[in-house]
DNA sequence: GCCGTTTTCGGCCCGACTGTTTTCAGTCG
C-alpha cells in the first residue's frame, strides 16, 4: 500500500471511531496521521523498512504498528473489525449536509436507520422527532437534502468526466476502421456539469457494427444499455452513461455539430439555414426548393465549412449556447479565445504550511514542470483554523522562505508571495493593512458565515474588494457543484465593484467550484473586469485544473488579454506593484 | 492516540450558526 491508500484507511478509521463515540482526540490523532502521511516528503515504504516511522511527529507506538501492518500486508485487522461493526450505508448518511457522526450514531442505534432509504422513510413518518436533538425542521431539511442528492445523482462534474472521455477517444482513435472520432455534447461545450458522455465516430457504413461491438467490450464498460447498428449506450464506472454514434464520414461534420448542440444553438442555426434557402439537420446541409424539399446535399467536411456556408465565422464549441454567438459570427466579432498554453503563472495555491499536501519547493517544481514562469503562494490566513491557517509570525517565516527561493539565481520559477485572506464579518479582513502590504498580492475569500442574506453577503465582499491591498476576489459564490449551492450574492454588484476598484476576479478551476460561473464573465469582461484562472491547488497534481479553468474562461468569451495570468513575468511584476500603489 | 512533562496523566484548535432547547449540542468551515 502506498501512502495515499494508507492515509485513506486512517481517515476511515477516524470516522468509524467517531461513529462509535470514541474519544474525539483519538479520532483526531488518526486524522492528523493521515494528513501527515499525505504530506510526507519521503517514501513511506522506506520509512517502514528502516523502522523510522516513530520519528515522524504525530505517529506514536500504536499508529506505527498499524501503518506498518498496512504497508507490509495491505490490510489492517483493527480496521476490518471496526468496519464490520457498521453497515456500509452509514457512510452515505454522513454525506448529507447537517448529519455528522453523532447524529448518525443516534439514528442507527435508536431507530435502526442504516441507509438513505431508511432515513427518508423515517422522516416521512415523522419518527425522528422522538429523538433528542431532532425536530420537525431537521426532518424537513433532511428530506430536502435527500431529494437534492437524488437529482444530483444523474449528473457529473465536468472535471470528473473529461479525462475519462479523452481516454475513450484516444482508445477509439486507434481503431483501424474509425476515420474520425470526437467528444460531442455538453462535454465538448465545456458545461460545468454533464449528464453523460457523447462520442461520435465516422467509418465506412459496413464497419459501424464491428466498431460498436468493440466499444461495448471495452474494459471501462460496466453495463450495456443498448447496442444497435449505429449507436451503443453503455454505463461506465460511477453510473456514468456514455453513448457512441457511428456515422458515414461524409456526415461527420454536420453530425458533430448537431450532437454538440446546444439545442438552442441548433434551433437558431436551422432557422438561419431556412432563411438562406437551405435545410440543416444531423444528416447534412441541403439546398431546398420553394416548397422546402431537399434538392442538393452540400459537401461539408468540417464544421468550419458548415459555418462558412451559412455566412458565419467558425464558432468554438464552448460558445454554442445561443447567447449571441451567431450574431457575433455574422459580424466577424467572434473573439480569439484564450488558450490554456497561454497561461504564464498561477496565483491561488496552497502548501503544507496550511492545508496543502506539498512543500513550497515541491509546488514550485510542479508549476515549473508544466511550463509556468511564475507561481503565487496563497496559504490560508489565521481565521481558517480548520485549514491550519497561518498567523502573522508563520507568514513572516514563509515570506523569508520565498525571498530566499527567489534570491537563488538558478531557480526555475519566480515565486510571488500571497495570502488567501479570510473575509470576516462586515467585510473586515483577517490581517490589518500594514501586514497585508507585505505580500506581493492578496486573494480575499469567504469561508464562513454563509447564511446571511444577499445584501449583507454582497456588502461583505464589496467592502473587502475596496481594500487597496486586495488584488483578487477568490471563489465569488462559494458553490460546490452537485454538492451545495453558493452563498447568496449579487454578482452584478460584485462585478461593478471589481470594475471600480480594479480588483481581479478569480475563475477558480477546482472541478467542484468553477466559480465565478461562466455565465457572468462576458458581462464582466465588457465592463473591463480582469480574470485570473486559479487552480486553488492543494497538491502538485491539482495544477492540472488550470486547463479546465481555461475551458470555462473560453466559455465565458474571455480572450488572452482578459486573463491576467497570461502576462509574462516582468509585466506581472509591474501590474502587482501598480495595484498595491493605487 | 499523541505528546510532554511540574514523568505517567491531562490537555489536545476556533467561532459561527442551526435547531433544538430554555442554555446547549452538533455541524461546518
Amino acid at each position: 500500500m502506498d501512502k495515499t491508500e494508507v492515509a485513506a484507511v486512517l481517515e476511515e478509521i477516524a470516522l468509524l471511531l467517531e461513529l462509535k463515540g470514541e474519544n474525539a482526540f483519538k479520532s483526531r490523532a488518526y486524522k492528523t496521521a493521515a494528513r501527515t502521511l499525505e504530506t510526507l516528503p519521503e517514501d513511506l515504504g522506506r520509512l517502514v523498512a528502516e523502522d523510522r516511522l516513530g520519528t515522524v511527529p504525530g505517529i506514536g507506538d500504536a499508529l506505527r504498528q498499524k501503518i506498518t501492518e498496512l504497508v507490509t500486508t495491505g490490510k489492517l485487522a483493527y480496521h476490518e473489525k471496526l468496519r464490520a461493526e457498521f453497515p456500509p450505508g452509514l457512510f452515505d448518511l454522513l454525506d448529507l449536509p447537517g448529519l455528522g457522526p453523532k447524529k448518525v450514531k443516534a439514528l442507527y442505534e435508536q431507530l435502526h436507520i442504516s441507509d438513505i432509504a431508511g432515513l427518508e422513510a423515517a422522516c416521512r413518518e415523522k419518527k425522528l422527532e422522538s429523538l433528542a436533538g431532532f425536530g420537525a425542521k431537521t426532518e424537513a431539511n433532511l428530506l430536502l437534502s435527500i431529494e437534492q442528492r437524488r437529482s444530483y445523482q444523474s449528473q457529473h462534474r465536468l472535471g470528473d468526466v473529461l479525462d475519462l472521455a479523452e481516454d475513450l477517444v484516444d482508445t477509439l482513435r486507434t481503431h483501424p476502421d474509425i476515420h474520425r472520432v470526437s467528444i460531442a455534447g455538453s462535454l465538448r461545450r465545456g458545461k460545468e456539469v454533464v449528464k453523460d458522455i457523447d462520442l461520435l465516430a465516422s467509418s465506412a457504413p459496413e464497419k459501424a457494427k464491428g466498431i460498436l461491438d468493440d466499444f461495448v467490450a471495452l474494459p471501462q464498460v460496466t453495463r450495456i444499455l443498448g447496442h444497435g447498428g449505429t449507436k451503443a449506450s453503455v454505463i461506465l464506472a460511477d453510473g456514468l452513461q456514455c453513448d457512441l454514434r457511428v456515422v458515414p464520414d461524409r456526415d461527420f461534420a454536420t453530425a458533430l455539430h448537431h450532437f454538440t448542440g446546444s439545442k438552442e444553438h441548433n434551433v437558431a442555426l436551422r432557422q438561419r439555414a431556412i432563411s438562406k434557402g437551405m435545410k440543416l439537420s444531423e444528416w447534412g446541409l441541403f439546398k431546398t426548393d420553394k416548397e422546402g424539399n431537399e434538392v442538393e446535399k452540400l459537401p461539408i467536411y468540417t464544421e468550419e465549412e458548415l459555418f462558412h456556408e451559412l455566412g458565419l465565422d467558425p464558432i468554438p464549441p464552448e460558445l454554442r449556447e445561443n447567447l449571441g454567438e451567431i450574431e457575433a459570427a455574422e459580424h466577424g466579432k467572434i473573439p480569439r479565445l484564450v488558450e490554456w498554453t497561454e497561461l504564464r503563472g498561477a496565483f491561488h495555491n496552497h502548501t503544507n504550511a496550511s492545508d496543502g499536501t506539498a512543500t513550497l519547493e515541491q509546488m514550485a517544481a510542479a508549476a515549473a514542470g508544466i511550463g509556468l514562469a511564475y507561481f503565487g503562494l496563497a496559504d490560508h490566513s489565521k481565521s481558517s483554523f480548520q485549514a491550519n491557517g497561518l498567523d502573522e509570525a508563520r507568514f513572516e517565516t514563509q515570506l523569508a522562505e520565498i525571498a530566499k527561493f527567489n534570491a537563488n539565481p538558478d531557480r526555475e520559477i519566480r515565486l510571488f508571495s500571497g495570502v488567501e485572506c479570510d473575509i470576516l464579518k462586515e467585510g473586515k479582513l483577517d490581517f490589518d493593512d500594514a501586514f497585508l502590504a507585505k505580500f506581493d498580492y492578496v486573494v480575499a475569500s469567504l469561508h464562513a458565515g454563509f447564511t446571511k442574506d444577499e445584501e449583507e453577503m454582497t456588502r461583505r465582499l464589496t467592502r473587502a474588494m475596496e481594500n487597496k491591498y486586495v488584488t483578487i476576489l477568490g471563489h465569488a459564490t462559494g458553490r460546490l457543484l452537485l454538492r451545495r449551492e453558493g452563498y447568496p450574492v449579487h454578482l452584478d454588484k460584485l462585478i461593478d465593484c471589481a470594475a471600480e476598484t480594479g480588483t481581479w476576479i478569480e475563475l477558480n478551476a477546482n472541478p467542484y467550484r468553477l466559480d465565478m460561473d461562466w455565465r457572468w464573465w462576458h458581462k464582466a469582461r465588457d465592463k473591463g473586469v480582469k480574470c485570473v484562472v486559479s487552480a486553488d491547488a492543494h497538491r502538485p497534481s491539482d495544477l492540472a485544473y488550470l486547463k479546465l479553468g481555461v475551458t470555462l474562461a473560453r466559455k465565458g468569451w474571455l480572450r488572452k488579454g482578459d486573463v491576467m495570468n497570461t502576462l509574462p513575468v516582468g509585466k506581472m511584476e509591474e501590474e502587482l506593484k501598480r495595484k498595491k500603489g493605487r
